[in-house]
RNA sequence: GGCGAGUUAGCAAAGCGGUUAUGCAGUGGACUGCAACUCCAUUCAGACCGGUUCGACUCCGGUACUCGCCUCCA
């Protein structure tokens, strides 16, 4: 039983998928004209999060997340380059895949993009014009006649006639109402396009993701997400061409994720404040930018700001010191406790990852007790489950000598060089020379070397 | 102007009509030669004004402020 936030509903809703056990989900991925800022980070994060639980549910689950590989971006940006479009996409797409893989976002199912379903885009256009709810003046474009759809507004509660008293909306003479979108849109013969009934031209934005999401998954699927900024105009056009083109309902169930913003104004391209996800990955560890946004719902707006990934490394060390030294993987996670209903609990209810970090910490403080207590058993058991628990969130599955920087790490300094300034101090420490250990410890300390002393010895750590 | 979201302790971030969220940071203590790690304890909340209630951070109304969408944007 898993409630979900409903932005066309704005009510928590039981989920209850179109076909029991199932799951159909359709998310609107990136335009590749450049590489990911942390606004798309967010979202692949926060729906592979979606999907990875729908999963562990038990949900036979089927992930769309489209690729928009042909736009007027896109165009204009490899014009710019002085390369063909297809270069273009074709890097950034291999860019967003490493991202990808770095974030620990599992690949969607299908990853269908637009260039390869300009037929199915032309067929439904084709079904909208024969319907009437679309015309094709002549000029080589054809046009969504917005006030022919009954249901136009419902996702974004925009009421049609306020729309067009303070409207912003360009003046073009083709077409009929102001309001109108274009499916098709006609261009020179010399430029990127596909030949369709309507001459020479490209699909328009909106119609990709209804020709996509029919062709994967079905006129009706259960989940349509995407960021903040699509529910208007995207979303809201997506329902008016599927609906007025299948005679079925579209989605039943729409999630937006919240703005990622800097000093309080949200990363966008138009403000140019982004940051890139490589920007952020060359001065933090993924694992860390991907707990960072796991730290805060996925409906709140989230702040991005050195402190705050600062803090997000702080608490994923306490919770990977916890794992550290324990055979997690070895040994059978305790179930049935109060963590793992409380986990559960807080997943169930929306996704709520702050909820289910709680618990994590709630889980770190009882195997540290164990453990100092000397009942690795226990301390194990719980450890194991951490780490299941973990793998719901993408968190915590790195080796956590590894992530804490123990032993293994790559380092500055030589890591024999330590080791020689680590059996010195054992030696003074010994002989009683509490001076001369300092010293070494200062030294190391200003390499970034940590020292843990416990009665099996001294280990150290790299702290940057 | 229209529509929507939000305002929680030093910072970040949740649930909840009465009983510790949690993390980071701070303070006191234990451990340690001293630290670090860890553990125990602990300080610091609910924008403002009203209302409902035996009791409100939690429900209702209003005010202020912030943010988002209304234009390409995740």
């Amino acid at each position: 039983m898993i409630r979900i936030y409903n932005t066309l509903t704005r009510k928590k809703e039981l989920f209850q998928p179109l076909t029991p056990g199932e799951a159909r989900i359709y998310v609107c991925g990136m335009t590749v004209y450049d590489l990911c800022h942390m606004g798309h980070a967010r979202i692949l994060v926060a729906f592979d999060v979606v999907v990875r639980f729908l999963r562990a549910q038990g949900f036979k689950t089927t992930y769309v997340r489209n690729i928009t590989d042909v736009d007027d971006k896109i165009l204009q940006r490899a014009r710019e380059n002085g390369e063909t479009f297809t270069q273009l996409t074709a890097r950034m797409i291999d860019a967003m895949h490493e991202d990808c893989a770095a974030l620990g976002v599992e690949a969607p199912d299908h990853e269908p993009r637009a260039t390869e379903y300009v037929d199915a885009m032309v067929d439904m256009i084709s079904t909208l014009v024969d319907k009437g709810y679309a015309y094709a003046p002549g000029n080589g474009d054809v046009y969504y006649r917005v006030r022919r759809f009954a249901g136009y507004g419902k996702l974004s509660g925009k009421v049609l006639s306020e729309m067009q008293a303070g409207a912003r909306v360009e003046v073009d003479s083709n077409k009929e109402d102001p309001l109108d979108f274009v499916l098709w849109k006609g261009t020179a013969s010399d430029e990127p396009g596909w030949k369709s009934p309507w001459g020479w031209g490209r699909p328009g934005w909106h119609i990709e993701c209804s020709a996509m999401s029919l062709c994967c998954l079905g006129a009706t699927f259960d989940i349509h997400g995407g960021g903040p900024d699509l529910r208007f105009p995207h979303h809201e056009n997506e329902i008016a061409q599927s609906e007025a083109a299948n005679d079925a309902p579209f989605a039943n169930l729409w999630m937006h994720a919240g703005a990622v913003r800097v000093n309080n104004e949200k990363m966008s391209k138009s403000l140019n404040n982004f940051f890139t996800v490589r920007d952020v990955l060359a001065r933090y560890p993924a694992e860390v930018v991907r707990y960072f946004f796991i730290s805060s719902h996925y409906r709140s707006p989230i702040n991005y700001s050195e402190t705050n990934l600062e803090k997000a490394h702080n608490g994923l060390e306490r919770l990977y010191t916890a794992l550290d030294g324990l055979d997690f993987d070895k040994v059978k996670p305790t179930l049935g406790t109060a963590f793992e209903e409380a986990f559960q609990a807080a997943m169930t209810d929306d996704f709520n990852t702050p909820a289910a970090l709680g618990v994590l910490f709630d889980m770190a403080r009882q195997i540290n007790k164990s453990r100092s207590a000397g009942d690795l058993d226990t301390g194990g058991g719980l450890a194991a489950l951490m780490h299941k628990l973990g793998a719901l969130l993408g968190l915590l599955q790195s080796n956590p000598k590894d992530f804490l920087g123990f032993d293994t790490a790559q380092t500055v300094v030589d890591s024999q060089w330590i080791e020689e300034r680590l059996a010195e101090r054992t030696a003074a420490r010994s002989a009683g020379k509490f001076a001369e250990a300092d010293r070494i410890r200062d030294l190391l300390t200003e390499q970034g070397v940590a020292l843990e002393d416990s009665s099996q010895g001294t280990r150290w750590r790299m702290t940057r």
